[in-house]
Formats: C-alpha cells, structure tokens, sequence
DNA sequence: GGCAACCGTGACGTCACTGTCAGTACGCGC
DNA sequence: GCGCGTACTGACAGTGACGTCACGGTTGCC
C-alpha cells in the first residue's frame, strides 16, 4: 500500500476505534488489529496516541471551521433570518454526518487533560466570537434583543452542542430539520410563552 | 483521626486533585500526597481510584437532584414563571458554590470510558424527563410554544451546561444574577426579533 | 541474479503506576 | 507494663502498555 493510503487508512481506522472505546481505553493494540498493520507500523505514521488523536480532533475543527460563515447583514440577497438558519444547518449536516468524530469532539477529547482542554477552549472561543460579533451587531441595528451578548453567545452554543451529544451518544435518529427546526425557534422566541 | 473524618478529609482533597488534573493525570500518589497519608491508607478507605470518583460524581449528583423540582402549573401561591426561574437559581447556585465539583463534573467525568458514559446518560436522562413533562403539560396549558418538547428540553439543559461550564473551565468571574436571566431571556423570547 | 529502496513486522526491554501486606505507632483498660 | 484494638505506613512485586529496532518480504531496475 502507498504511504499516504496507510496513512490515511490508519487515521480512519483509529477514529473508529477511539469514538467506541474512548481515548484512554484505546490501545495502540486496538488501533493496529483494527487496521491489520504490526505495532511498529503504526509508530512509522505517527509519533504516538496522542499525536493520531489530536490530528482526528484538529481536521475535525478546521471542517467545522469552514463551514461557519459570519453573518451579513447588509447582504440584500439574503436575509439575516435565513443566514442564520444556514449556518445551524450546515454546522448540524456536517457533525451528523460523521458521528463518530463528533463523539470524539463532543465526549472523548473532553477533559482529557489540562492541555487538551486548552485546545478545546481556545477552538471554541473562536466560535463564541464569531457569535458574540454577530449578536453585538444584530443589536445595534435592533434586530436582536438587548442583552449580554456574551452570555446569548454561550447559550446558543451550548444547545447545540448538547443536541448532537444526544444524538451522538444515545445513537438517536432525530430528524436533522426539526433539529435545526428546534434551535432556530430557542434562538428566535424561545419556547415558555411566560413574560 | 476518626475513621468518618478521614475519609472525608480524602474524599475532599482528592475532590481538588481530580479537578486540578483531570482523572487520568491524578494519580493516587498525588491524591495521598496532598491528603498528607501514605498510600495504604487511601486502600483502608476506598476501593480503588474509580470508586473514589465515582462517589464524588454520586454525591454531586444526589445534591443537584435535590434542587431541581417539578414545576407545579396549579400551584396558586407561586407562579410558573417564578418556579422556573427558581429551578433555574438554584441549579446555578449549586454548581457555582462549589466549583472544582462542577468542573469534574461537565469536563472531567465525560468521556471517560463506556461504563461511566452510561452513568453520566441516565442522569441527564432523569432530569430531562423532568423538563420535557413540564415542557408537555405547559404545551398543554398553551403557556408553552408548540414544538418538540424533548428538543426544548434538550436546548434547555444543554445552555445550562455550557454556561456553567465556561465559567468554570476559565474561571470567569461571570455574575450569577446575569447567567439566570440569560437563560430565562433566551428560554421565554429568544434573543432574535427575527421571524 | 544481484542489489537497493521501501514498507512492514512483532518480540523485547522499559517504565510508571498499581494494590498489597507485614510491620509500626499509639492509646486504653486492667 | 502488658495485651489488645485501631489507624496508619511504605517498600515491594506485579502488571500492562509503551516505543524500539533488528530483521523479513516484495518490487523493480540494471
């Protein structure tokens, strides 16, 4: 097999194996018999467990990455309401898609160490800017209620997150579209009909 | 020291060692260490490591189950809107009072392996049945939007988290009165005016 | 056929952490 | 001051996963 095949094949492979067993009960061994290579075949491709596991996590990050856009709202072509709703659907197909990486994402490289959890703070704050921007700015043109942006950024957030959790680690088939369906209408008027 | 006494004083320290480490980088030799005991004695009171955190996520969990209670839509004395942001209050306080818990918690204890999983699920099981009926009998009273109530449900929980655990994993000094209107903002009218 | 480049192998030494257990220290009744 | 119970100690052997490395097989070129 030709080098960036193994490569590739391996990485696979481990995603597999990391999203069933978690990260720390993942062997090297578990690892090398799911993908049939020898123990050393895999130390040919990757400096060690940690170095597979945080390539997995950071391709995962740069494909959520791209699919983020931030919202415009002088764009005459499209609404700011369907922006919106583009970027929940596109941020949902793309980790329903692969669920295997999403568990890793959303349960595996959770508090995995202090290093780790940098990693994961930082990529999210990230997100939460982008957010928070667009909120401040929906403000100030009045088409978003006054209010700690902040604070609406990491709520929002937090429901999708836990949302595909769910979904993730109870192996649920919820529709995809009442899935954005359900966090467009949180965002948009919440749910209690309370003052 | 009295047997009760100690095994309190282990229960706490290792309480901070698991939220400063994570559980995999704490080692018993830190945990004995900082409870300034020779590792012996750690096995006089406790199984093994595992058994240890688990009574430390047992507990956490038994407190918070304590403080979340049924919304009781007939209650003339004290209405819906205020039981919800009481429900909310308290889940806050409690997660906020004591904050290396909290930690351990929503970073430390997810994903640490299949069996724990399940322990962490059924939890969050428990407590979203408990939103998702409250959500359904609202719906019925009509001062619930119409919708699917496991997702609200599922939102709901998941931005409590997040909040909580953002606080937590950077220490922010976020004021508690903000994050319980946030998240009553955003569960009675959103923050989007949009459609 | 010989040789070189390449990919893959798996047995082996190492190491960090674990849980145990024979032994120490201390207090208390008699 | 002896005997006994209780709490604690820490050196030790066991374990399981890790990463290495000397070697084996295959392909293709001269």
């Amino acid at each position: 097999m030709e080098k960036g095949e193994r490569r590739q094949q391996i990485l696979n492979v481990a995603r597999e194996v990391f999203a069933k067993r978690g990260y720390h009960a993942a062997k090297i061994d578990d690892i090398v018999a799911a993908a049939k290579v020898a123990r050393g075949t895999f130390y040919l491709y990757f400096e060690d467990k940690r170095a597979i596991f945080e390539e997995i996590v950071d391709r995962a990050f740069t494909r959520l990455g791209m699919v983020i856009t931030r919202v415009d709202t002088q764009d005459p072509a499209r609404s700011v309401e369907e922006q919106v709703k583009d970027n929940i659907r596109r941020i949902v197909a793309v980790l329903l898609e692969d669920r295997a990486t999403t568990k890793i994402l959303l349960s595996d490289a959770v508090g995995l160490d202090p290093a780790f959890d940098r990693k994961l703070l930082v990529f999210y704050e990230e997100a939460l800017k982008l957010i928070e921007e667009s909120i401040r700015e929906g403000q100030e043109l009045g088409i978003v209620m006054p209010g700690n942006a902040r604070i609406y950024a990491v709520l929002a957030m937090g429901a999708m997150k836990e949302i595909l959790y769910q979904v993730v680690m109870r192996d649920l088939d919820l529709d995809e579209d009442a899935i954005v369906t359900g966090l467009y209408e949180l965002f948009s008027r919440g749910f209690l009909k309370l003052a």
